[in-house]
DNA sequence: ATGTCCCGGATGCCGGGA
């Protein structure tokens, strides 16, 4: 029997799966990703719609909040082994932002990062307290014997090559020294930035906002990302952005992002 | 400051968040 070389796995910032589910059915029809990260649900558990996903072939699990946030973890044929919910250390933190589980054989932590404006401000200092909480908690993971990825809505632009123009943007909370930091700190625990990996120096962007038609003109900003562990990095074969997506009517601002990994044990492609 | 879109309250728009 074949088996398919590669698994996709992609991360995808739906902004309000109610009004987008028919947008999120299509996009899963027709891209067919293995494993799939959702942020921003802006719906409750109870209205995350499980038996639509389920009908199109996906198990679910998921963390919803009224109005806002909401992360959920899709698995093709398969329903996501819940591993974590929410990050350690404050229990205070009632925001869904993350959920981790094993997928086809993966630990995927989803994840939608604080958005931080305005800064400076209490938003921002909750920003900067998530990410040195993530910092903390992904060095439990890099170094595993499993493969690991951290897939999300990071609300970081990493550098001024991942943005249009950085001029008007300069004091957003996605472009801050300190944000910058603390991306730069998490990567340097061993993590792969699979898109810069994949395409080098070229200018690639995941999400662009809703105004002065900026998805038509490219505008965009590169905010959500899919960063791989050491032993998963290994596998990792392509990367990517569904731009078409951020085109289609009533589309979420953000498009799906994703990679592809060599099935485990798979042997390395030769040329012929 | 502006631009646009989603969500929820108790709307026939507004505020909050992004």
């Amino acid at each position: 029997m074949a088996r398919s070389r590669t698994l996709k796995l992609a991360t995808f910032n739906i902004n309000g799966i109610g009004a987008r589910l028919p947008q999120l059915l299509a996009w899963l029809e027709q891209a067919r990703p293995d494993i799939v990260a959702l942020q921003e649900l802006k719906a409750t558990d109870a209205a995350f719609p499980a038996a639509e996903l389920e009908q199109a072939g996906y198990g679910a699990i998921w963390q919803g909040q009224r109005s806002w946030n909401g992360v959920a973890l899709l698995g093709r044929g398969t329903v996501p082994v819940e591993s974590r919910r929410g990050l350690p250390w404050d229990r205070s933190d009632t925001q869904s932002r993350y959920l981790e589980a094993a997928i086809h054989g993966i630990v995927v932590g989803g994840l939608y990062l604080p958005n931080g404006n305005p800064q400076p401000g209490p938003k921002f200092d909750y920003k900067l307290a998530w990410m040195r909480r993530l910092y903390r908690h992904a060095a439990t993971l890099v170094d595993l014997p499993h493969p690991v990825a951290l897939v999300g809505d990071f609300n970081v632009v990493p550098t001024d090559e991942d943005i249009y123009d950085p001029t008007g943007w300069r004091k957003d909370a996605l472009l801050q020294p300190e944000v910058r930091g603390e991306y730069a700190r998490l990567l340097a625990q061993g993590w792969t930035d699979a898109l810069r990996r994949v395409h080098g120096d070229a200018r690639i962007y995941t999400f662009w906002d809703y105004f002065r038609q900026h998805a038509e003109r490219d505008r965009g900003l590169r905010i959500d990302h899919l960063l791989l562990n050491p032993v998963l990095a290994a596998r990792l074969v392509d990367a990517g952005v569904d731009r078409s997506v951020r085109l289609q009517p009533k589309a979420s601002d953000h498009a799906p992002t994703w990679v592809t990994l060599r099935t485990s044990g798979a042997t390395r492609r030769r040329k012929a």
